[in-house]
DNA sequence: CGATTGCTTGAGTGTCATCAACTAGAGTGG
DNA sequence: CCACTCTAGTTGATGACACTCAAGCAATCG
């Protein structure tokens, strides 16, 4: 399909794998230099998508993998019912895409919640390299694998625990995601709707909201709209790792 | 059922990955005969797992992925709260472990459902045999891919079916299963209790119960204990696939 | 400004979890 | 062979949590 209208030239732009702020973080964990260089050539960055730019759709052939520099995309796929359900959030340094290799397509659709900057890998290109370069072989598996680990947490998440937890959960998440490229774990925007978390969530809309509000109620977080401050950490922490409290068990005082 | 109980010298049994019933669907696919063999000499074949014995305790430093060959496993992870939360079953010729390369430790535990043999494939073996064998890369990283189209399907079905689908979704699955091995995809015995089943799909066992029992109600299916036979096919794909009967389509409705 | 969009709040309802009793089958032991 | 126990599963009654429907509010926008 259609988009990437790349700049006249689809050249390089600016920025390289080399001084990239995330380069810790992505794809060129312990290269070697002459490595990293060899990768940083088949990298496209593309021009910037803006809030609602679809990246690939559903269906669409598989070619690339991608890296979020700067933004968020949502991730998401239709269901026979025609119900959207989203799949994932991936913020800056992380990688999307890695679904479509099996099938040689992708199989959910992705989105941007607002203007976004992202690299493009040719997925080919990227294999042939990593022929030659085991260290980046195994960096792929490793990467492959931590995608395994996070959607497994997510199926406990949807199906062990309750509203307050989801929210919970969501909301350290992201925190740390957060902190792992240098902001604040317990301030910060949310680039998601309310009606996008509650459907990644799998909650109502109304839900997440009356939670929120409860939060706030309690002084676990401050929100305004998303600008969310975590202010009692520790029982949001808690509450994400679903430990309940049993202490006084003479009668249930609920969480 | 079958179980092949090979010799007794718990090395090489008889079977290799040639002459294994399995071997279209595990690995190999797409390697040379060469490479196969190669393949070949890197897996253990392990002494077969009794009901209840642990493969792997979350926690256990990362070694290898294991391919099953008869029987079936579950993996599974235990909440800071004590809880027990399934995160799959593994059927002959599907592989697990794979969420343990990432941080070189396994993030669940697995455990045989019944009698199971399974092959050991040491992952560090597997990666320098990765190496030379481009092919066997990629079809790594198709495998690890499907695993994540499989665990993005897994959370459509957590956050958003009811139970009916839930059950309905699970059957139909395991059925297509079957099939892929040969065996009949609306006739066969589960190997998984009530109580496995109602923890996978993030409901109470008695709610397992009763949905099965309104199948058979219905006529959509039989079962006796675990034997489950699919009596309306079209009914049951219906459900797992979430399609709503909006009878009168008078009005707005889909989208 | 009315209109639209995103979010919050309220009231009523339904699905599914919980608690509990009961059944069926398998294994044990006298 | 017949209690006895244990476990797995089913069925019933009750209620909670979260969904749905509906209204209201705030901010943005054409």
């Amino acid at each position: 399909m259609s988009l990437t209208h790349n700049t006249k030239s689809k050249n390089k732009l600016t920025s390289q794998c080399q001084n990239c702020s995330l380069s810790a973080l992505c794809l060129p964990i312990s290269l070697a230099n002459s490595d990293v260089d060899r990768l940083d050539q088949i990298i496209e960055r593309k021009k910037p998508l803006k809030k609602g730019d679809v990246l690939f759709h559903q269906g669409d052939t598989f070619e690339s993998i991608y890296a979020v520099r700067t933004g968020t995309i949502k991730t998401f796929n239709i269901t026979d019912s025609g119900e959207e359900q989203i799949t994932g959030f991936y913020c800056p340094s992380e990688l999307l895409g890695l679904s479509g290799i099996d099938k040689n397509i992708y199989p959910v659709s992705a989105k941007a919640l607002e203007t976004t900057t992202i690299c493009e890998i040719p997925f080919a290109r990227l294999e042939e390299l990593s022929d030659n370069i085991p260290s980046l072989k195994n960096q792929l598996f490793k990467i492959m694998s931590r995608k395994i680990c996070d959607d497994q947490q997510m199926m406990v998440l949807l199906g062990k625990k309750n509203a307050d937890e989801k929210v919970a959960s969501l909301l350290m998440n992201l925190g740390a995601r957060f902190k792992r490229r240098g902001y604040s774990s317990v301030s910060f925007r949310l680039s998601m709707s309310r009606g996008e978390i509650s459907n990644y969530l799998g909650l109502a809309i109304e839900t997440v909201s009356r939670v929120m509000t409860r939060f706030q109620q309690k002084g676990f977080i401050t929100a305004q709209g998303k600008e969310i401050s975590i202010t009692n950490l520790e029982e949001m922490q808690k509450l994400a790792n679903m430990i309940k409290d049993y202490d006084q068990p003479n009668k249930d005082t609920i969480k």
